[in-house]
DNA sequence: CTTTGTGCAAATTCTTTGCACCAAA
DNA sequence: TTTGGTGCAAAGAATTTGCACAAAG
């Protein structure tokens, strides 16, 4: 848990204006690590804030992806979930109860890929999908 | 190259009537490892065959994928574009000139993963995105 | 004949944009 | 007072669906 006054900081030394609705966002995404569509973002913070747009979500959400401070996910081919935590990390997603996990990978697991000689990385997403272990013990 | 007998028992072992669409589609995605959307497959295939239209495409690469025989990737998250190598590899899409390109990985690499136990892995994407070497020299 | 595939047009869903109003420096 | 943010409504883009017709077993 990052204090509110420390994700300040952290907007306006991304040249973000820490407005009321951006600040609200940005700690939602940076405490949650749930992986979130802009649409469970806004409901979750329409009745916190006084006043909230789905537009402002969508908007303020991509101006934190472009800036670096948070991680746009593919994983699910139907919609986009963001993740506050932008530390190298895979992520699983079960096919059963869709939940998306984090998991640790080892700091040189790009040493696995051949031929990345001339290629200049700036992002690597790892995307494993499967049964997780609580709906695999349910069945 | 794989013969056009050959991929029509494919679709035949898979439960799929190879109808002339299908197999024009099939042939597509398993010869050209441009990792087309449905979009490119259908401009592709339009003059080729009598006829085709862009629904035709959808449902039939969703057909594909369903079965197992091509790969749906979702490296770029604003469209989806289709693979018909199903084995393991990896997938590098350049920020620059927008190709993707096919990437060899070591078989073992989800042993950089950690805290897999209990976890039953079904599929695995890893996917890079930064500057090709080709766009890099321009630079 | 009878089941299955194709393709047009319309619908759906997620996301972005134009623009007027509002808020903060 | 001037720059930038918010949010409504509308637009946009990718994909899916309903349905009538066509084709293949």
């Amino acid at each position: 848990m990052i204090a509110r006054s420390e994700l300040k900081k952290e907007l306006i030394n991304a040249g973000i204006r820490p407005s009321v609705q951006r600040l609200a966002i940005y700690e939602y995404v940076k405490s949650h690590h749930t992986h979130p569509t802009a649409d469970v973002v806004y409901d979750a913070l329409r009745d916190v804030l006084g006043s909230l747009s789905l537009t402002t979500v969508y908007n303020t959400l991509k101006l934190f992806v472009d800036a670096g401070l948070v991680q746009l996910l593919t994983i699910d081919d139907t919609f986009r979930c963001f993740d506050g935590d932008t530390t190298s990390h895979a992520h699983f997603r079960c096919d059963s109860c869709g939940r998306i996990v984090d998991l640790k990978i080892k700091s040189d697991f790009l040493a696995m890929v051949d031929g990345l000689g001339g290629f200049e990385i700036k992002e690597a997403q790892l995307y494993l999908k499967g049964i997780c272990p609580i709906c695999k013990r349910k069945n």
